[in-house]
DNA sequence: TCCAGATGGTTCATTATATGAACCATCATT
DNA sequence: AATGATGGTTCATATAATGAACCATCTGGA
C-alpha cells in the first residue's frame, strides 16, 4: 500500500464514537509500526488533518479538514442539498432513507434518514456499498456508462449473502430491468432481512453520480408497497437531480431580487 | 517533504474560486512530476479524499472529507458553536470578526463574520495566522504554556510589515500584557491598516485553544473603542469556551427531560 | 486538412524515502 | 521496586517514490 493510502487509512480509524485514539493503539489497528505511524500523524498534522489533544496526547482529526469539507460542500452540495428530500422521503415511506455518491469505484453513503419505526433498518454513513447485491448499486450500474457495467461484470462478484446475486448474466438481467423502470429492487443482496428499492441520481450528463433508498425490513414489504416506494424514490431521486444541476425553478428562486 | 505532505499540499490546492483542477495544473502548482501527482490523486481517490469529474478528468476534493469532517465537528465542535457568538460579536462592534484554533504550529482561521460596512477588513476562512504579529497570536501566547513560549520566542521571528515586533523582549512583554488585562492588541503587526484586539478561547485545562479577534481599519479605532472591543471580544471568548466545555447551563439545557 | 500545443495518462531504471527492531522516558498499577 | 502499559526516537536496511521520456487524445487555428 502506499504511503498516503497509510496516512488515509489512519484518518479512517477515528469514527463519531472514538475521535481520540492514542499513538500505540492506531498502529495497531492500522497493522502499523508505531514509528511509522508517528511519522504518518506528524506529516498528517503539519497540515492539519490531525491534531493531538494537549493533555492526553490522543490524536484527533484536524481542523483542515473541516476546511477541505467546507469547499467540497459549498461546490458539490450533494448531501446539503438532499437532506430535506431524505427527510421528506423518509417521513412519506416511514421507512430508512439513504443517499450514495460513487466514489472510489463503489457507493458511499453520504445521507442518511433513519425510519421512526422500533423495527428499521441502520445505515451508517461513511458505509460503503458495493454495486452488485444492492438495489443502490444495480440503479448505479443501470445509469452509468456501458464501458464501466462491462468492465465491473468482468470482474468476480462477491456473495454478502446466501441470497446475493453472483452470476453476471443474473445481474445484468436486474441492470437492464432497473434501466427500463427507472428503479431497482433487491431482497437481502447484501444484508439478511433487508429489502430495498433505489433510484439513481443522475448528473447534468445523464449518467447517475450516486443513488437514492429506501430500506425496509423484508416483512414489511409486499408487491403494492415496493411499486409505491419505487414511485416515491424515483420521484425523490429526480428532485435531488434537479436541485444539484440547478434546474430553472431553483435558479429562479435564488436569483438576487 | 514526505510523501503524505505532498498529497496534502494537492488537497490544498482546491478552493472555492477553483473547486476542480486538471492533472497538469495541479502537478505544475505543487511544483511535482505529472506522473508523481497522478499517483498521490490516485492513493486519494481510493480513500475518497478526491474524486474525479467524469466529463472533464478534472479532480476535485473527495466525499471522504466530507466524512470525516463530520466526525470532526460532532466531537469538538468549535465552529459550529462559535458561529452564533461572532455574528453577535460582529454586530455589537460593527467591525470583522474571525476566530482561529491552535494547529499545525500556528492559528488556523475556522470563522470569519465580515462587518457589515463597506470599509472592513477581509479575513478568509482557512487563512493561517503567526503567533506573532498578530493579536490572536498573543493572546494565545498570554494563556498557553510558557514553555512552548520560550520555544516560539527562541525561533526568529519574521517581519510581515514595517510594524511587526520581532525583538523577543517587545513581544514578551506583549504577552505579558495580554496575560494580565485578559486581551491582546495589535496594530498593523500583519496586514497594513489593520487594527486587531483578540483574547483567547480557554479549554478544560486553562490553556488556550484558540483566538476569538476583532479586525477593524486603523482610522475607525481610537482609545476608547479599543477598550470596549476588547471587552466585548473577552466576554465572547469565555462565552465560546464555556459552551465548547460544557458549563453548566449549556449542560442542564441538553439533559433529556 | 493538417499541424502545434495543449491535455490526461503510463513506463521503468534510478534514487530517495519509508520502514521497523530496539531503544528511552514516563506513567499508573500492583 | 517491579511490571506493563504508554508516547516517542534512532539508524542501518529495504522498499517505495521518483521523473524523463513516452503515448493517446483533444482543441483551436491556419
Amino acid at each position: 500500500m502506499s504511503t498516503v493510502g497509510k496516512a488515509a487509512s489512519l484518518l479512517e480509524l477515528f469514527s463519531m464514537a472514538e475521535p481520540e485514539i492514542g499513538l500505540s493503539e492506531l498502529a495497531r489497528r492500522a497493522n502499523l509500526n508505531k514509528a511509522t505511524t508517528r511519522r504518518l500523524l506528524v506529516a498528517l498534522a503539519e497540515h492539519r488533518l490531525v491534531e493531538q489533544a494537549a493533555g492526553t496526547r490522543h490524536y484527533r482529526l484536524g481542523a483542515g479538514l473541516s476546511r477541505l469539507a467546507r469547499i467540497r460542500d459549498a461546490n458539490f452540495p450533494f448531501a446539503r442539498i438532499a437532506t430535506p428530500v431524505l427527510q421528506d422521503l423518509a417521513a412519506a415511506t416511514g421507512e430508512t432513507v439513504h443517499l450514495s455518491e460513487f466514489s472510489g469505484g463503489a457507493l458511499f453513503t453520504v445521507g442518511v434518514e433513519l425510519s421512526a419505526q422500533a423495527n428499521r433498518v441502520n445505515v451508517d454513513a461513511g458505509q460503503i456499498l458495493p454495486l452488485h447485491g444492492t438495489a443502490s448499486g444495480i440503479a448505479f450500474l443501470a445509469f452509468t456508462t456501458p464501458d464501466f457495467v462491462a468492465a465491473y461484470l468482468a470482474k468476480r462478484l462477491e456473495a454478502f449473502t446466501p441470497h446475493t446475486l453472483t452470476a453476471r448474466e443474473k445481474v445484468a438481467e436486474q441492470v437492464r430491468l432497473a434501466a427500463e423502470r427507472g428503479y431497482s429492487v433487491s431482497a437481502q443482496g447484501y444484508s439478511e432481512g433487508v429489502h430495498s428499492i433505489a433510484a439513481p441520481v443522475l448528473g447534468p450528463d445523464g449518467h447517475a453520480v450516486g443513488a437514492l433508498s429506501v430500506a425496509a425490513p423484508l416483512s414489511r414489504v409486499d408487491d403494492t408497497v415496493a411499486a409505491a416506494q419505487g414511485e416515491a424514490v424515483m420521484r425523490a431521486a429526480c428532485e435531488i437531480a434537479a436541485r444539484l444541476n440547478g434546474e430553472p425553478l431553483t435558479r429562479a428562486r435564488s436569483r438576487p431580487s
